[in-house]
DNA sequence: TCGTACCGGTAAACGCCGTTTACTAGCGGT
DNA sequence: ACCGCTAGTAAACGGCGTTTACCGGTACGA
């Protein structure tokens, strides 16, 4: 007779079980923080022992490294149904922007496994999450093709090209391309003549501020008590699409 | 007869001890990051056992505390010295900016301690290091002396006080009367009609912009890869000191 | 001078943790 | 019927934070 609390209670799949446990590592993340993502707690929470864990995964860090990725698609599936409720360009602009502080707010310790953490020293280099198949992960896609929208419906007002420091150049007509690369996959014309390197030096200066707000935000590091910051980041929007030199 | 590696070898006052154990946590954070602070490598590092910590530290979490403490005490220490280094006010705001850069980039786990992790659900807000006595931390110090005596010695363009939300008024305000009292602290007279609220989010805006770029740029999550992150952040800066309407 | 109270430390233990090793029950295919 | 694979178990190792009980000095008051 086998014990009471088992798992062969019905065949789970192999794929099942992955499910639940990456669901569990998440449960886990939110509720009681990184700290608290444990094999052993896991495989408890699952019935099981936790040596089992090492069949789906080689390590808690390579767990780890597969909840990034579920925690930046699901934060990009999130995003994409705000930006899809607007029509114009800039909204949704506004759109993800708000979405992403939203996001973020509400899931600081994912927000902080996945935007505000040293990588592991294991790759040569930071930039792993960029060019997988084409351009960089879900989440850095849905702000791209944001981007390209806006780009491909209305003028922006960037610094000329003789501005930009020429050690940059390479770099930002890489972005370009890339850009370029999506916003065709999705189906987006744009003409090249109008993206200049000041365009993709806009688009990473709008992410510094964003990302800047957030994070000051989720970590609360204002040098000032804000009683409603979402006041203070709409203000910055509004500073943004101005300094873009955008009107609906 | 006591056995060879004892620790009453000498008569350690109990500042000298705390001291070594600041010392050997914060040697074990730079080198193997913050999962390597450990009670009991501080301790065998410093030939006593783990338990005995604790007439020093009431846990782990509490020489953290004061680990960041530290921490933040030394990057002011060091940012001052760049600063004093240089004679003119929009000198010092760049050897500031420039400091916070090098000292994040040399730190990365110090940084991700004290500027880029949650703070411990403990206090009721996350503001616990704005107003102890007066101002802020020692960090925070260094940034607001250094605006002030920009902003003793020259005219900023900032947005006008019409513009900025009715919400934001009193916060503002509120920054502004700390960096007043912080600046007649250092013997910075200024003149109070022109530290308008204007000048205030101005400030705050180049912090949005500096923190951003700066944990970007630690995190390694700019969306492109950039080949001279200097050259980058000196742009920044240029176009930060254009949009306060500065020129030496 | 003698107690005594405190201070800084030790030893042992508890219950966690990640990870490795050896083993096994059950299943699919031949 | 057997073979081999898969997904699990049990036991163990070493490391961790923390608690408890104990202990040798040293300072100090009677």
């Amino acid at each position: 007779m086998t014990e009471a609390t088992r798992r062969d209670r019905g065949p789970h799949g192999r794929e099942d079980t992955d499910r639940e446990i990456r669901g569990r590592a998440r449960a886990l993340l939110v509720e009681h923080g990184h700290q608290a993502v444990t094999l052993r707690a896991i495989a408890r929470d699952l019935g099981i022992t936790a040596p089992a864990l090492y069949r789906y995964y080689s390590s808690r860090e390579d767990l780890m490294h597969h909840l990034r990725q579920d925690i930046c698609a699901d934060a990009a599936a999130e995003l994409a149904v705000d930006i899809e409720k607007v029509a114009d360009p800039i909204g949704q602009l506004l759109a993800a922007c708000r979405g992403f502080r939203r996001w973020a707010l509400a899931h600081p310790q994912e927000f902080t496994l996945v935007f505000a953490s040293l990588m592991e020293v294991q790759g040569k280099s930071k930039l792993d999450w960029i060019d997988e198949d084409l351009g960089a992960d879900p989440f850095g896609r849905i702000f791209l093709v944001v981007a390209g929208r806006l780009l491909a419906a209305q003028d922006l007002t960037v610094p000329a090209d003789d501005d930009v420091p020429a050690e940059l150049r390479a770099d930002l007509d890489g972005f370009r391309r890339l850009l370029m690369k999506i916003m065709s996959a999705d189906g987006i014309a744009v003409d090249e003549r109008r993206f200049t390197l000041g365009v993709s030096y806009a688009m990473l200066q709008v992410w510094v501020r964003l990302y800047g707000q957030v994070t000051l935000e989720v970590f609360g590091r204002f040098p000032l008590a804000v009683s409603d910051p979402a006041v203070l980041f709409d203000k910055m929007l509004a500073d943004l699409v101005a300094d873009l030199g955008l009107t609906r």
